[in-house]
DNA sequence: GCCAACGTTGGC
DNA sequence: GCCAACGTTGGC
């Protein structure tokens, strides 16, 4: 089974927007950049999990949990003029986007912030702490993966 | 195919 | 809001 981080702008879509849905579920759309494509694309699977990663805001963390139940497909919202995530490059014919589905699974009661884990050696290889990280979605290491929630500190069901 | 210009991300 | 880092674009 495959770990991720999911990044998401809480003003935009935050974990509780997420929660508030129908079935605690939404697409992942708007991915718009290649490397983030591709490990959507290839490599997650159903029933991966997923850390739910709030960034661009007061205070960066991991925020709680979501599991993939839905593999990629095409993203459709780069088709219509309309949506913010317009790809002009994008038509149905040639689908250059992909979304998976995602659903919620948990909120943390402590959030995991970015500080704790630049702070932690264990975690130094994570692409997320490193120094001008711009990447929206990235695997996690199973190593990883179990330390953030240790350090989070609640079980896990 | 190089690379400067530009737009975006995201921590602070 | 600032700005460094990075990805993408497009002229040549």
């Amino acid at each position: 089974m495959g770990y991720w981080l999911l990044k998401s702008e809480p003003d935009t879509f935050s974990i509780d927007d997420l929660y508030s849905l129908p079935n605690r579920t939404d697409h992942w759309d708007g991915i718009r950049n290649y490397q983030a494509r591709n490990f959507m694309r290839d490599e997650m699977k159903k029933g991966d999990l997923a850390f739910f990663y709030h960034s661009n805001c007061a205070e960066p963390a991991i925020v709680g949990l979501v599991e993939v139940i839905k593999e990629a497909y095409v993203d459709h919202t780069a088709f219509d003029p309309d949506e913010y995530y317009f790809d002009a490059k994008s038509g149905p014919e040639r689908p250059r986007w992909v979304m998976v589905d995602v659903k919620f699974k948990q909120k943390f009661r402590n959030v995991v912030t970015l500080k704790d884990m630049k702070a932690n050696p264990l975690l130094s290889e994570m692409r997320l702490v490193q120094k001008g990280n711009r990447l929206s979605i990235m695997p996690i290491s199973s190593g990883e993966w179990i330390k953030i929630l240790e350090m989070n500190g609640e079980s896990v069901s």
